[in-house]
DNA sequence: ATTAAAAGCCAC
DNA sequence: AAACGTGGCTTTTAAT
């Protein structure tokens, strides 16, 4: 009926459902891709929360099963059914009703209707289903991963890999300069904080911690072996054969993406780390014979998106270079006069967006402000309306969450007649980090949402592109077998796995779509979303 | 024995 | 440049 309806349709159905984790896994498998949907469960998060959104009173609307309903896992059909079980086996439990679908659908159809910003509460809705469409297709796909190539990566960096329990060549040797450095008892083990930093007091290091910028300050023959341990340690135990082992079948790394999982709207994943791939194992990222990849990030993300919310034309301006197409925006800051070198614009821009006062960043704060008006007073809005308690919203409508208890008792606490310094102090400390929150939510959650809106059209976009004439391999599993089709997604960087000769009419489909992205969230105004693009068989070769 | 917290580093 | 925003993940160590 679905693939019916997706192949006939003059308009395409928006399916509507609850779960798009719980639906979709199942049509894909069957061959059936969809075009739209609408996740109910993802739109009454933002719907619930959203300070723009005209959702019912709470007495109205008392917490339901839409409230904190989790998503399906996509890893393992079985658990599922788990946490009902597990409830009642625990007893009696609060009843709550059975979801129903249409109802909801419902409230939310009155929450946006009934809203002073009802297109842009729209836009962010459709995109946010339209992210988990392309999410579960991502993990559908795989991202393309040649275990005999992160072996190779391990063995030249690590030595061969070793017995289970046992350290890697390289680490042992490493560990025994250490231990040489320290004049330590030969059986210290490095992999143990609190010994290590023992033997390191008794060797008079100095060291106050084992962090790596703090080490690197300090001049010792222990810190370079020490900091070159951490450093294939760290390989080893996040990205090592263990990883290998349990995150590559086939050929395909599969992690889960956990849409609007961060707090910001930000996407999260589970499961092997996905969103942090370290760049020495990028190697292992290979495409098919046959195929290659198309990858794309968008150049200063976030003071762009800044300029547009902020509607600063002069930032605006920066980003945009003497020919109408889009520069790189540091470079325009300096070009423009208002600091020296890029460096610094990027680190006070950063600082802005962050909320840095401190060193260099904090020092050029004055000048970009002067600079850059408008957008340097949104963002220092929405810190003070964090300082004051106050919930702050994106561009297209979802809103922080409002501070919690912790943060209410601290502030009553510096109010009270026996308060002291102490108290005053620590609540001075919440609401400057709870301002450093919202001031950077808003900033973070548009970037976002024009990241969901550039992938939602990538994705109509490579389908509408359709097959390859033909494709030698049949690694790629339907609907995708011979098309072009995302298989990561990172913030601001899409990677796109697509049959060779399709890579030039790829790359022109994503850069339409990052325009179109801009004009979606900021209409007419004059910010440009420049990419920086790059077609390559390895995605370590893509930089 | 299991769970939680802390420390630390990776990504954007 | 400095240690300021959002996370995931692994290991060690403390707590229950």
């Amino acid at each position: 009926m679905v693939r019916e309806a997706e192949a006939t349709s003059a308009v395409w159905p928006r399916w509507t459902w609850d779960d798009t984790n719980r639906w979709y896994p199942a049509l894909l498998a069957a061959g059936v891709r969809i075009e739209r949907a609408y996740d109910l469960r993802l739109a009454h998060r933002i719907l619930r929360q959203s300070a723009l959104a005209a959702w019912p009173a709470p007495e109205e609307e008392p917490p339901g099963p839409w409230d904190g309903m989790p998503p399906a896992s996509l890893a393992d059909d079985a658990a599922r059914d788990e946490p009902a079980t597990l409830f009642a086996a625990l007893g009696p439990v609060e009843m709550v009703p059975e979801p129903d679908p249409v109802s909801e659908l419902q409230v939310h159809s009155a929450a946006v209707a009934g809203s002073s910003a009802a297109g842009r509460l729209r836009l962010l809705l459709a995109a946010e289903s339209a992210g988990a469409l392309a999410a579960v297709e991502m993990y559908r796909a795989g991202l393309p991963w040649r275990a005999d190539v992160h072996d190779a990566v391990l063995t030249e960096i690590l030595g061969p890999r070793p017995r289970a329990g046992e350290r890697p060549a390289r680490l042992e040797d490493l560990a025994d300069r250490i231990r040489d450095a320290l004049d330590a008892a030969p059986d210290l083990n490095p992999d143990s904080p609190g010994d290590l930093l023992k033997a390191m007091d008794l060797a008079g290091v100095g060291a106050r911690n084992l962090r790596k910028w703090e080490l690197e300050r300090l001049d010792h023959p222990v810190i370079e072996p020490l900091l070159e341990y951490k450093s294939l340690y760290r390989l080893l135990t996040a990205n090592g054969w263990a990883w290998l082992d349990e995150w590559v079948r086939d050929g395909r790394f599969r992690s889960e993406y956990v849409v609007g999982g961060v707090v910001t709207g930000r996407w999260a994943s589970s499961g092997g780390g996905a969103l942090q791939l370290p760049k020495n194992v990028r190697r292992a990222v290979v495409a098919d014979p046959g195929w290659t990849f198309v990858v794309a990030d968008a150049a200063q993300l976030e003071p762009r998106v800044l300029a547009g919310m902020a509607a600063d034309e002069a930032m605006a301006a920066a980003g945009r270079g003497a020919d109408g197409r889009g520069v790189d925006m540091y470079a325009g800051i300096v070009a423009s006069g208002v600091v020296a070198t890029r460096e610094l614009a990027k680190v006070g821009m950063l600082g802005a967006m962050y909320g840095g006062t401190t060193g260099s960043s904090g020092q050029v704060l004055p000048r970009l402000a002067k600079a850059f008006p408008r957008s340097l007073a949104f963002v220092d809005e929405a810190a003070q309306a964090g300082e004051r308690g106050e919930v702050v919203t994106t561009h297209l409508g979802r809103s922080s969450p409002p501070p919690g208890a912790t943060w209410q008792e601290v502030q009553a606490g510096a109010y009270q007649d026996d308060a002291g310094d102490s108290d005053t102090a620590r609540a001075r400390s919440y609401t400057r980090s709870w301002g450093r929150f919202t001031r950077n939510f808003v900033v973070q959650g548009t970037a976002a949402e024009w990241a969901m809106c550039w992938t939602a059209s990538i994705r109509r976009r490579l389908w509408a592109l359709g097959q390859a004439p033909d494709v030698p391999d049949g690694r790629v599993p339907e609907p995708f077998a011979a098309r072009a089709h995302l298989v990561l997604f990172l913030h601001d960087e899409v990677v796109i796995h697509t049959p060779a000769a399709m890579a030039e009419a790829v790359a022109d489909e994503v850069r339409a779509a990052a325009a179109e992205a801009g004009r979606l969230l900021f209409g007419d105004f004059p910010v440009q979303f420049p990419l920086s693009i790059a077609v390559a068989d390895c995605y370590a070769e893509a930089k």
